[in-house]
DNA sequence: GACCAGGCACATC
DNA sequence: GATGTGCATGGT
């Protein structure tokens, strides 16, 4: 099987699908629908996804904001704007420089056959061979490709974070050091390919996550403190 | 002032 | 294959 491409052939289980279940369940009615990403263009989606690259979504905010201050949250100005004032705009979201040259060789692939700077094309291209097209942009690891496949694109592709690990492996659900593979494979083999509850069930993490699950425990109050057996 | 945040590529062993 | 390191701003 292709690198990045396979999903391990585990077989579903009914009990890790209603733990999810459960755990989704109790972070809803904590939190409320998250509502990730919304209204934002698809392109937008995309440019987020690298600038968030082990970053604060605030910083990402302002960065993403000088961009449509200065008008070049668009395929065309962005590719047309100076390396040197991208990473001017870019700066607070951290590591600017890497990150411009991120956006440009991204931009290069988006704007290029099969895709043609076309969100209709790409979504149109199965999801697995889309993935690996993605893995091949250097700059685009596992964490925005999936990203963007979900959050831009709507498909049922699980994303894998630091959150994610940290609260699996807390709730020993999963060992500390599983792999990104593995841990996505954890999620999709037991859920229904839905991609609005992989969205919602990830950003339901991300806050739990923010509030509850940072490096330094945060545990009181946490949702799931009592939920299986929290190593914290 | 130290630590951390919605990673990734590359070097080295 | 596993582990370590550089990249950088802004909040706590």
């Amino acid at each position: 099987m292709p690198k990045n491409s396979s999903r391990p052939g585990k077989k579903p289980s009914h009990k890790s699908r209603k733990i999810h279940l459960e755990i989704y369940q109790r972070l809803l009615s904590r939190f409320g629908p998250r509502d990730w990403w919304p209204a934002q263009a698809p392109f937008e989606v995309m440019v987020g996804a690298i600038l968030t690259q082990n970053t604060s979504w605030r910083n990402v905010e302002r960065a993403i904001n000088n961009l449509r201050k200065a008008g070049a949250l668009s395929p065309k100005k962005l590719s047309e704007i100076g390396l040197e004032k991208l990473e001017e705009l870019i700066r607070p979201s951290g590591y600017f420089r890497q990150k411009a040259v991120r956006l440009k060789i991204f931009l290069e692939f988006y704007l290029a056959h099969p895709i043609s700077g076309s969100i209709k094309k790409m979504k149109k291209i199965e999801s697995g061979k889309m993935r690996e097209m993605l893995l091949s942009v250097k700059g685009i690891g596992p964490e925005t490709a999936d990203s963007i496949l979900l959050y831009a694109l709507d498909k049922p592709v699980f994303v894998v974070d630091a959150y994610t690990r940290r609260i699996f492996s807390r709730l020993g659900l999963v060992p500390e050091k599983i792999g990104y593979e593995e841990l996505r494979a954890f999620f999709e083999t037991d859920l229904p390919k839905d991609a609005a509850l992989y969205n919602d069930y990830h950003a339901q993490l991300v806050a739990l996550g923010n509030q509850y699950c940072k490096k330094r425990a945060l545990c009181k109050e946490c949702p799931l403190l009592d939920f299986g057996k929290c190593k914290i």
